[in-house]
DNA sequence: AGGGCAACCTGGGGGC
DNA sequence: TGCCCCCAGGTTGCCC
C-alpha cells in the first residue's frame, strides 16, 4: 500500500497487534521479499526467533517493527505489500510471503502477522540497531507529518530546485510519503501544474503545494486511507474510502469540482499525471 | 545535479 | 478461449 497515509494506516493497525510481543517462529515462504537479507531466508528466520516487537515506526512510505533489544525488521510495502494480522491457522491468502507466529499475549490466543506481497517490490530485512531509525532510512527526508519537519526549511530547497515541482515532490530525499495519487491531489488543491519548474514557483505557491501535500495525506488517512482494490488495505482486510475524494488523480475526462473544466491525463516521468488544464495552467 | 529509462514482479483489463 | 500489449499508490541503478 504505497503511499503515506495508507502505510500509516498499516502502521496503526499494527501497533496493538504486535507490540510486546515475542517471536514464537518465523516461516518464509518466498525468498524475494527478504532478499536483502544476505546470509538467506533460514538466517533471516532463525535470527528473529525469540526476540520481542517494540511499537512500530514510519518515515514517509518506510515501515519499521523495533525490536526490544535495539533491532529492527524494516518493511517497505513496494507496490503491492501488506500486513495482515490473522488467527493461527487462518486460510493463506495467495500472495502471503513470510508468516510470524507470534506469541505472548497474557489476554489472549496467539497471532500471525502474515507478510503479504503479490508483486514483491518491497520487503522485509533485519537493521542491525535499527530500532530508532534504520541506517537504510537515514537518506530518506521526514515526512509532513513528523513532528520536526519544517516547512520552512523544505520550501527554501525546493525553491532551489530546477526540476518540476512534481518531480521534486517524488523525490523521497526531499519531502517523504508523496507518491504519484497525493501529489497529483496536493497539486490540484493548490492550483499549480506538475511540470512547472520548483524555482519559477512563487514562494506561496510552494508553501501551498506543500500545506496541501500534508492536508490531503492527513485526510486519506481520516478515511483510511485510498483503495482502488483488494490490493490496498490495513491489517484486517479493510478498505479506505478515500478514492470517492479524489479530484483529480484517475479522474480523465471527469468535470473539475471547481470548474467544470475535464480533467486531463498527460504521461509524465514514465508514468500518468492528472491535472485540471484551467485551475493548473502549464507554464509556457 | 538533473533527467531518461530499464529493471525488479504479478495480474487485471481491453482489443483482436 | 487465447494472446498480446498496456496499465498499476515504488525504488534503484545505470547511462548521458
Amino acid at each position: 500500500m504505497p503511499e503515506l497515509p495508507e502505510v500509516e494506516v498499516v502502521r496503526r493497525g499494527l501497533e496493538p497487534a504486535i507490540t510486546g510481543r515475542p517471536i514464537a517462529s518465523v516461516r518464509v515462504l518466498h525468498p524475494r521479499p527478504v532478499r536483502r537479507h544476505e546470509a538467506g531466508p533460514d538466517a533471516f528466520a532463525a535470527t528473529l526467533n525469540g526476540r520481542t516487537f517494540g511499537v512500530p515506526r514510519r518515515r514517509g512510505k518506510y515501515l519499521w517493527l523495533p525490536l526490544t533489544d535495539g533491532d529492527a525488521v524494516l518493511a517497505h510495502l513496494g507496490m503491492s505489500g501488506q500486513f495482515r494480522v490473522d488467527a493461527p491457522g487462518a486460510p493463506l491468502l495467495r500472495h502471503t510471503r513470510v508468516v510470524f507466529d507470534l506469541g505472548g499475549d497474557p489476554a489472549g490466543p496467539t497471532t500471525e502477522l502474515r507478510f503479504v506481497d503479490q508483486r514483491m517490490f518491497g520487503g522485509l530485512s533485519l537493521s542491525p540497531g535499527g530500532a530508532d531509525l534504520p541506517a537504510e532510512v537515514a537518506h530518506i527526508a521526514r515526512d509532513p507529518f513528523d513532528a520536526a519537519f519544517d516547512p520552512e526549511v523544505v520550501a527554501a530547497r525546493i525553491s532551489r530546485k530546477r526540476s518540476a515541482i512534481k518531480r521534486v515532490l517524488l523525490d523521497q530525499t526531499v519531502v517523504s510519503g508523496i507518491g504519484n495519487i497525493y501529489a497529483d491531489e496536493a497539486l490540484w488543491r493548490a492550483r499549480v501544474a506538475g511540470t512547472t519548474p520548483a524555482d519559477a514557483l512563487p514562494t506561496a505557491s510552494v508553501f501551498a503545494v506543500l500545506d496541501a501535500a500534508r492536508a490531503v495525506m492527513a485526510d486519506a488517512l481520516g478515511q483510511g486511507g485510498t483503495s482502488f482494490d483488494a490490493l490496498y488495505v490495513n491489517v484486517n482486510g479493510e478498505s479506505g474510502y478515500f478514492d470517492r475524494t479524489l479530484e483529480a488523480y484517475g479522474q480523465e475526462g471527469r468535470p473539475c469540482s471547481r470548474c467544470g473544466t475535464p480533467i486531463v491525463r498527460e504521461a509524465f516521468m514514465n508514468r500518468s499525471s492528472f491535472r485540471c488544464p484551467a485551475c493548473q495552467p502549464a507554464t509556457a
